[in-house]
DNA sequence: AACGCGGGGAC
DNA sequence: GTCCCAGCGTT
């Protein structure tokens, strides 16, 4: 009996991931549903961050906004305030403008193909594949990094994934290995199998389910896949603040929505020269961002007179608050940080 | 095509 | 330290 080409024997892959899925599904809370507001929900959760550092936002968001219409009337101070500490803020007002969107040009309905979620506000082919195949059975591969990284290993292909055609050309190969039923099914075991199975480090190549197909494996090559050519160069950058307190109360702003933080909360970045004399310290702290290694120097400036504070808030546009009322607010990292030491001593 | 955008975990 | 994560928008 001839044997089969094993590696041209796409679909068969499809089919066994499948079958693996059934088996093998991570237990996971989004999993429960197919309501595509709350799938859509988390996969912008999800957008470059674990599953374990998303789930209990997803969790509590969905639960404070179990509606698109809930999100689409929200305050934005809000939404970001369940987004604290998530990365990545224009995910989040992305989102409170999609759900208004959503009930400004969909009637209030959620939209239910790939190309109409594909219209709204921080959506990429990537959400959209996941979330019309996951909620409504669309036959569409959901290419993501775990996409990338599986088929490349198993076609041993060094097509450059940073490239911008890596998206045409990886979704090309994917369609190969796609079955024509349980399409998020299939979107969803990839990512299982890439997160659990086929890792960037410590591939657990001894229970992949396609082993005997992965030609990486075969040629002992599996790290080397994916080829990656993009490199990330952190620079250094320096910020000032100004704490400014009296008594119990101290200065906050908003920051807009360009740069880092967007729409985050933080303290005024200058002073005006009557108050240079009321700095008591200056305290610095280091934080490391992905692309960027912060030195934030924070001056520490007490007010001993009520009315002159008030009134400087008010010429500069600066809000008012306390320990007690900066909870309700979203600040960056950092600032959060420097406010729990000041207020736990 | 290249870059900016957070925070955290694994190694 | 490095790499990467259920990517997207802007230029």
């Amino acid at each position: 009996m001839k044997k089969k080409n094993k590696y041209t024997d796409f679909l068969n892959i499809g089919l066994k991931l499948l079958k693996w899925y059934d088996l093998n599904a991570r237990d996971l809370p989004w999993r429960k549903t197919k309501n595509p507001y709350h799938i859509w929900v988390c996969e912008i959760v999800l957008q470059q961050t674990r599953v374990e550092q998303g789930k209990n936002h997803y969790l509590n968001f969905v639960e404070r906004f179990p509606t698109v219409e809930s999100l689409s009337s929200a305050e934005i101070d809000e939404v970001l305030l369940y987004w604290k500490g998530l990365g990545y803020y224009s995910r989040a007002i992305n989102l409170h403008k999609a759900a208004q969107q959503v009930m400004e040009d969909f009637g209030g309905t959620f939209p239910d193909s790939f190309s109409e979620i594909l219209k709204l506000k921080g959506v990429g082919k990537y959400t959209a594949a996941a979330v019309s195949s996951i909620c409504f059975e669309e036959k569409v591969p959901a290419i993501d990094g775990n996409f990338y990284r599986v088929l490349s290993r198993v076609f041993a292909d060094d097509f450059d994934v940073s490239s911008p055609k890596a998206y045409a050309y990886f979704y090309e190969l994917a369609l190969l290995i796609m079955p024509e039923e349980n399409p998020g099914n299939f979107n969803q075991a990839i990512m299982d199998l890439g997160s659990e199975i086929c890792k960037p480090k410590n591939p657990q190549c001894e229970i992949c389910p396609i082993q005997e197909n992965c030609l990486a494996y075969e040629t002992g090559k599996v790290l080397e896949f994916p080829v990656k050519s993009k490199k990330v160069k952190a620079v250094d950058l320096k910020l000032h603040y100004y704490y400014i307190m009296y008594e119990d109360k101290f200065l906050i702003k908003q920051r807009d929505d360009s740069f880092i933080w967007k729409k985050l909360y933080d303290f005024p970045e200058s002073i005006s020269q009557e108050l240079e004399n009321f700095v008591v310290e200056e305290k610095t702290v280091y934080h490391k961002l992905t692309h960027k290694n912060l030195e934030i120097s924070i001056s520490k400036v007490i007010l001993q007179d009520k009315t002159s504070f008030e009134k400087y808030a008010q010429k500069h546009q600066l809000q008012i608050t306390d320990y007690e009322n900066s909870h309700q607010k979203s600040f960056p990292k950092p600032l959060e940080n420097y406010l729990k030491k000041t207020f736990e001593n």
